[in-house]
RNA sequence: GGGCCUAUAGCUCAGUAGGCUAGAGCGCACCCCUGAUAAGGGUGAGGUCGGUGGUUCGACUCCACCUAGGCCCA
């Protein structure tokens, strides 16, 4: 009988009732909330509903389509995401254009690797229109993944660098290059093949063992000077340029850049030493001294030899030797490049053979010289050589520095060398004509530092110290590439006289055929086709011209993308708001935009550069195939669900490295469960809520209620601000504390009793309905760009009027900020942990289980005496017990509980005066007092009159 | 080797212009509840603030060096 009526009364209660599922299944739910998106036209709508705001526009970085994606790309487009959505959210229209680096060698790689033999035997047209499918297949995949990660954006109308408009645009602006006269062709050594006679790329080389030649080579003192410098060197044998005694010494594994030798290089800091080798019969040196570094003289020289004089290479900056065997100076350079770790210390310099050679012949404004043909062999000037293939020019000049005496030691080394990936012959560093864009021409370095300093913020701040010392330091951009996937450098020889044909008119000619037939064009039609009808050559007024095959580095493709997607759009601007990219785009895309919107426009194409780190292991160690590692999206969105991965994303500070690991991601989802079941409980108890009929006004809340609302109000402003400080971590952590300690913990916790046992009418549970609804309002909009999918699904089960999805609304304003509510409730919650405290003490003493199960008695001093005194009630109710007094004498006995943090406060816990409620549970002395109802309270005796049951 | 950056409890983060026994949430341990239930509540234990020197009355906070890690160069 008695259980019946338990049921009974049961019954009576407004338990929460809510069909939003407790368990997310998110990997089934965020593709149906994807297709409702798609149906209603979501994005449409919040286009529209933008429209007309001020702008903040947040320009995509491309990301390559190559491959799918990886949590790189999630990281990035995650915070592009809560930008953009969060902009929107603060009533700006910031719409989102994404788009795709497409051309450039990986994809040409990956088309012709597949290609084998081949890919001999077919057109730059046709394996053009490989690349292109193989780009359109991969922009398809991360089109779709990006998506399922909830990304909003216009991915209907993409920019991808390979459309034809884009094409055209990128021709367009090395014209502008060209009419301002920064482009120019100059030359720089590459990675050649001689048996492909093609350049190769880095990621076209492979190493393998080689066998080389290793020779000592002594390169003759020239300079007189050297010796007014050392004295100690004076009375050694000097006397003319036929019978010079002092050698330089280089050691090298290429013989064949012998002849295009025109310096030496030595460390600045180095010490290096002029020797002496004494002979071990006489004990008398020979006649020949030798110059290299201190560290190498033993290994190089052996024991006996006698150090005459030390200096530093700084010390002989500029002096000349004579070449060992032709008749020309060879000048002192210096370079950090130089090691101790082979050699003599002293590298030999062909600036036409050798990346840093080249530098080093820039830097002395020395001639890139390479006298070596597309095969690989000496070009006829070369004296001695001319014509000979270079590898088998190597024996003859090792022959030739025997037969002059300039060759001290010949030996046989084996070492990694580069190899062509397709071919394998081993290759050779090559200086061939390259286009490049000057930094100095218009000033382009110091108006692009300029822009960095002054006109950019970069968040964080050393961003700009970053890009800034790259910029300073960078040499000329090197534009040109000696492949089929890209844009062509729109230049023409004339076939009369070789004239260089490189007009802005006629670049904007050509751009016009790209635009209908994109730059294919290029590669598909006659030269009379592409160029203005009676094109003459200037110079000697010919009308055959021919071709320029280099195209254009990608990173120009993707640098221009503001002229070809911001400007001429109205929907946009340039310059963007804002860039958004990884750290390493500082030499990127931040980078090549900066050079050249600064080189055409003469300013930077972005007011803000906000970079990222990298994601990397529990460890903070980067992920590769090799360590094992790695962790791919698909696996955490298969497992965890995309709305993980997106809170993945706002807990880390991604300034710098962010980590990534099962126990992180364990975390975050217990962490998601928490914040999904807050909700769930608050749509619970508004089954029977309707703001408009039953909500509550403000001043005629319950104070316990505007309490809360004063956490809110406070929590919003700390949420707004993450988002506007872009600080997004705060979001999350502060979201959470709300919903764990202020709602569960706290607010909820205690309300339960109104809620469940007032008669649904009443004005104290309307009270806090008002409230709740408030709440979960408020919160699922200031969570809707971090959890759009369960933000949205929310919003659904909401009650009252409301848009088609959160993401449709506006972020509240903070509201219900109370200081002086503020002021007493820091007292009160205080005194409540102490009560909290002294019960679990008597839990510990099974003493008591549930804490209605007792009854507090207070003894406290003073102020603190009169504020409890004043508030018993209310803390009654915090502290969820059947009774609480104020008793006048120090208690004894057990369960007495002194507190540490509040002076002179005593708690003593008793067991509650009089029964247990069946209805509401709590012990009230009045049960039993009303036969009718021989198990209740007076209390919801009242209630249940008052709701006629 | 150079430029830029990071290093606070098992995890993710706070620590404002150097000053009280270094904080939070999660996790963990123990306990309670069974009317948020593959939920909810309480209490508690966790840190020589990467290391070593230095400046200072006093440093997680300033300086130098070192170690580990990251991005970009060479």
């Amino acid at each position: 009988m008695a259980e019946d009526k338990t049921v009974d009364y049961k019954n009576t209660l407004n338990l929460p009732r809510s069909e939003f599922p407790m368990k997310a299944n998110l990997n089934q739910k965020e593709p149906e909330l994807l297709e409702r998106w798609e149906s209603i036209k979501l994005y449409e709508k919040i286009r529209g509903k933008s429209n007309g705001n001020p702008k903040f526009i947040l320009h995509d970085g491309p990301p390559y389509a190559n491959g799918h994606i990886h949590l790189g790309h999630c990281l990035n487009k995650i915070l592009k995401d809560l930008i953009v959505k969060s902009k929107t959210m603060f009533g700006l229209d910031s719409y989102y254009v994404p788009g795709w680096d497409c051309h450039g060698l990986p994809i040409e790689y990956q088309v012709t690797k597949d290609l084998g033999a081949k890919k001999e035997t077919i057109s730059k047209a046709e394996i053009r229109k490989m690349c292109r499918r193989y780009a359109e297949k991969f922009i398809g995949i991360q089109r779709e993944e990006f998506k399922r990660i909830g990304v909003f954006g216009d991915w209907e109308h993409p920019y991808l660098t390979m459309s034809y408009d884009y094409e055209a645009t990128i021709a367009r602006e090395l014209g502008r290059f060209i009419k301002v006269g920064n482009l120019y062709r100059g030359k720089k050594p590459v990675y050649w093949c001689y048996s492909c006679q093609t350049a190769l790329a880095e990621a076209e080389v492979e190493y393998e063992d080689k066998t080389s030649a290793s020779i000592y080579v002594k390169f003759p003192l020239i300079s007189e000077e050297f010796f007014s410098k050392f004295p100690a060197l004076s009375g050694k044998p000097v006397v003319s340029k036929a019978t010079l005694k002092v050698f330089a010494l280089i050691w090298t594994t290429t013989p064949w850049t012998l002849p295009a030798n025109l310096a030496l290089a030595f460390h600045p800091d180095f010490v290096y030493v002029a020797a002496e080798i004494l002979l071990p019969s006489s004990g008398q040196a020979n006649e020949e001294v030798y110059i290299l570094a201190e560290g190498l003289l033993e290994a190089v020289l052996g024991k006996d030899a006698k150090v005459i004089q030390k200096f530093r290479g700084k010390d002989i900056d500029g002096l000349k030797f004579k070449h060992p065997f032709y008749e020309r100076e060879s000048i002192v350079t210096l370079g950090d490049f130089v090691t101790l770790d082979t050699g003599t210390g002293i590298v030999h310099i062909a600036p036409g053979h050798g990346q840093e050679d080249y530098e080093i012949g820039i830097k002395y404004d020395l001639d890139i010289y390479a006298p070596v043909d597309e095969r690989g062999r000496f070009t006829k000037s070369v004296e001695f050589f001319g014509g000979m293939f270079v590898y088998d020019a190597n024996k003859k000049i090792i022959e030739k520095l025997k037969e002059v005496g300039n060759l001290l030691r010949e030996e046989k080394i084996t070492h990694s060398y580069p190899h062509c990936w397709r071919c394998k012959s081993p290759i050779i560093f090559r200086a061939t004509p390259q286009w490049f864009i000057s930094m100095e021409k218009n000033n382009l370095r110091s108006k692009a530092l300029r822009e960095i300093t002054e006109r950019v913020r970069w968040i964080p701040e050393w961003g700009r110290e970053r890009i800034y010392n790259m910029i300073e330091n960078r040499p000329d951009w090197c534009v040109s590439r000696q492949r089929a996937w890209g844009v062509p450098i729109v230049v023409f020889y004339c076939d009369s006289c070789d004239h260089t044909l490189m007009n802005p008119d006629i670049v904007n000619y050509v751009a016009q055929v790209f635009e209908k037939h994109g730059a294919d064009a290029w590669f598909t039609l006659e030269t009379n086709e592409l160029l203005p009808s009676s094109t003459k050559c200037p110079k000697c007024g010919h009308e055959n011209f021919r071709k320029e095959t280099d195209i254009l580095d990608v990173w120009f493709d993707s640098g221009v993308s503001y002229a070809s997607v911001l400007e001429g759009n109205a929907k946009l601007s340039m310059p963007a708001d804002m860039y958004l990219e990884g750290s390493d785009q500082h030499r990127g895309w931040f980078h090549s935009s900066l050079l050249s919107c600064v080189g055409t426009r003469g300013i930077a194409p972005y007011k803000s550069a906000l970079t990222h780190g990298f994601v990397v292991d529990k460890e903070g160690e980067k992920m590769s195939k090799s360590k094992g590692n790695v962790i791919v999206p698909s696996d955490i969105i298969k497992k965890y669900g995309a709305e993980v991965l997106r809170l993945w994303v706002v807990a880390e500070d991604y300034r710098s490295d962010i980590r990534i690991s099962t126990e992180i991601l364990e975390r975050l989802t217990e962490s998601y469960r928490k914040i999904r079941n807050t909700f769930r409980y608050l749509l619970g108890n508004l089954y029977d809520f309707d703001p408009i009929r039953d909500a509550v006004d403000y001043e005629k809340l319950e104070e316990f209620d505007k309490w809360i609302l004063h956490r809110l109000g406070i929590l919003s402003s700390k949420i707004l601000k993450g988002y506007e400080d872009y600080e997004f971590h705060i979001v999350y952590y502060e979201l959470q504390r709300f919903c764990i300690v202020d709602l569960s913990a706290i607010y909820l916790d205690i309300q339960k009793d109104v809620l469940y046992t007032f008669p649904p009418n009443s004005k104290k549970r309307r009270s806090a309905q008002t409230v709740i609804y408030t709440i979960l309002n408020c919160l699922t909009k200031l969570s809707a760009p971090v959890l759009s999918f369960t933000a949205d699904e929310v919003w659904k089960y909401m009650p009252g009027e409301k848009t088609e999805s959160v993401h449709l609304t506006n972020f509240p304003e903070p509201e219900f900020i109370n200081d002086k509510l503020e002021e007493k409730w820091n007292r009160i919650l205080p005194i409540r942990d102490e009560i909290l405290k002294a019960l679990e003490r008597a839990r510990k003493d099974k003493f008591i289980g549930s804490s209605l199960e007792a009854g507090i008695g207070i003894y406290a001093e003073g102020e603190i005496k009169s504020f409890i005194q004043v508030n018993l009630d209310l803390l009654k109710t915090l502290a969820i017990v059947s009774h609480l007094e104020v008793v006048s004498e120090s208690p004894k006995g057990n369960n007495i509980f002194e507190s540490a943090d509040i002076p002179g406060l005593i708690v003593e816990v008793q067991k509650a005066p009089g029964e247990k409620c069946e209805r509401c549970w709590t012990y009230r002395t009045t049960v039993g007092s009303d036969p009718d109802y021989p198990t209740l309270c007076d209390r919801c005796i009242g209630h249940l009159r008052e709701m006629g049951v």
